[in-house]
RNA sequence: GGCGGGGUAGCCAAGUGGUAAGGUCGCGGUCUGCAAAACCGCUAUUCGCGGGUUCGAUUCCCGCCCCCGCCUCCA
């Protein structure tokens, strides 16, 4: 099957067709953090949907150039260093750093460039496209000494997100003193300095100043990736405004289309609702590190549902990961063990087919849990084999080059895991009480090996020992 | 009110105009000193509800109900 991405422009799946000619790159911008707190695991959720996305696209041959940016100057980064009476860099920079840790820690790729908000070839972009579009009668200054997107002159706003212009309610969401403006639905390019803002600010031709969120992204996404791209990627709630918005500013200053396919990601739920700390469910990844998950099993936990779809995080659906990882670590644990020391043995017919699935089901709008559904029948097929010793070495390393190419999309693979002296001590001990068929010694060695995070199993071949999923 | 997404077993979830993948949990069995893992078996006569089209609908059409989100700076 060809691939195809469910494009929220036209609400329609389409198939893929990249601009470059000889088909093989493919530029995508992500929308990224702001940078006034850590990042809960409902970004992350939207972070890992890109990087399944983009992982599966180099799967699939092509060369992806992607950028993420970082906003690092808003109300919100504004407020907290005044509160923490910093300058607004010195308390940005403390969450850029956990940002990085975190994605780290969910294994998702780096992307190409992390422009910042506050660069100042980016502020500098910022202005020149300003300047363009108030040029083009598409923005004007108003009297509050702000700049504002004029949306009655840009006969395309409000194609993405669907909506009717006169049918736009304010929410109350925005402090509304912005009286000035010509139309409720115009926002704000540049933000003219208030009092507020410190000494946060740069010169610009309407004043000192600050950007507004939506021109950051038009001016770095062009700076950096050109007038048109492929695939611009976000959660549901930024289809509106701020998507909206990028397109009326890029393509308002180009004159071309700016994105090909919009790709949405669907929120994740806490417990059935929205993640709120009024509530008490809001998590950062840190506080389900701390609750002893991994970074691969809430990874795991967090892409295993298709992107499109709510995703209800609960901690049941935590300890369904682990369950679920540990199979398929147990799985390779075997066949590695049956492949022997041979490598890079010719696949067979049988993981072809696999393969295949596999990959073509994430053809298909990244079909993620029917790709799970693939691997799970492989290794119960496998596994299967293995219990009649009917699998030999070659095919067995065949699977294991199988599972190189899924896991080079899934990245949910174990570490190696080095067996401390301690452990192999207490190993040893239960094998000759084992053989000396002193039971009671033996299940005390097995309890203190346990509660130390490792499991024995009692295989014909002799003590097993590996590591208890999630210690 | 407008615009979306979703409603499939205890929980998570795929899917198709032809009779329901997979994961997890639970129960029984094989194996084991006992376990663990693995494997085998059981667990939705049924896919939110009501109509319609059809030889046949969970899948198509119409109406309705419920959940979640967006509607001007939340991924």
């Amino acid at each position: 099957m060809a691939l195809r991405f469910f494009n929220t422009y036209s609400r329609d799946l389409e198939q893929f067709h990249p601009r470059d000619p000889n088909g093989r790159k493919i530029d995508i911008y992500t929308c990224g953090p702001t940078v006034y707190s850590r990042a809960h695991i409902g970004n992350f959720r939207a972070y890992i949907f890109e990087d399944l996305l983009q992982r599966h696209l180099e799967l699939r041959g092509y060369n992806v150039h992607r950028v993420m940016n970082i906003t690092d100057v808003d109300d919100k980064t504004i407020r907290g260093a005044r509160e923490a009476k910093i300058p607004l860099q010195e308390f940005t920079a403390p969450f850029k750093q956990a940002f990085f840790q975190d994605i780290e820690r969910l294994r998702i790729k780096r992307a190409d460039d992390f422009p910042a908000a506050t660069d100042q070839i980016y502020i500098d972009k910022m202005i020149a496209m300003i300047s363009t579009l108030i040029a083009r009668d598409l923005a004007y200054q108003a009297e509050d000494k702000s700049v504002y997107f004029r949306i009655n002159r840009f006969p395309d706003y409000g194609k993405l997100a669907h909506f009717d212009l006169t049918q736009l309610q304010s929410t109350g969401r925005v402090k509304h003193d912005e009286y000035d403006k010509e139309h409720i639905g115009d926002f704000a390019l540049w933000k003219a300095w208030d009092e507020e803002d410190g000494d946060i600010g740069w010169e610009s031709p309407w004043g000192r100043g600050r950007p507004g969120w939506h021109i950051e992204c038009s001016a770095m996404a062009t700076a950096l990736l050109g007038d048109q791209i492929d695939i611009h990627c976000g959660g549901v709630d930024n289809i509106f405004p701020h998507h909206e918005a990028e397109i009326a500013q890029s393509e308002g200053c180009t004159g071309k289309k700016f994105v090909r396919y919009w790709l949405h990601c669907a929120h994740l739920l806490v417990d059935g609702q929205k993640m709120s700390k009024s509530l008490g469910n809001f998590y950062t990844l840190a506080d389900v590190l701390e609750k002893g998950y991994t970074g691969r099993e809430i990874r795991y936990a967090l892409m295993r549902v298709h992107y499109r779809a709510p995703l209800n995080f609960t901690w049941d659906g935590m300890e369904e990961a682990r369950q679920s990882l540990g199979r398929i670590d147990d799985w390779l644990t075997r066949l590695r063990e049956t492949a022997g020391n041979k490598i890079d043995v010719a696949g067979t017919t049988q993981r072809t087919d696999a393969a295949n699935n596999f990959e073509e089901t994430l053809d298909d709008d990244l079909n993620i849990s029917a790709a799970l559904g693939f691997l799970f029948e492989t290794i119960r097929e496998t596994n299967r084999a293995m219990d009649r010793g009917e699998l030999d070495p070659a095919s067995a390393n065949a699977w294991l080059n199988w599972w190189e190419r899924v896991d080079s999309v899934l990245a949910i693979s174990d570490g190696e895991n080095e067996i401390p002296a301690e452990v192999s001590k207490l190993a040893r001990e239960r094998e000759q009480a084992r053989l000396a068929k002193d039971w009671r010694k033996s299940d005390e060695l097995r309890n203190e090996l346990n509660a130390r995070g490792w499991e024995t199993r009692d295989t014909k071949d002799g003590q097993k020992i590996t590591r208890r999923a999630g210690a």
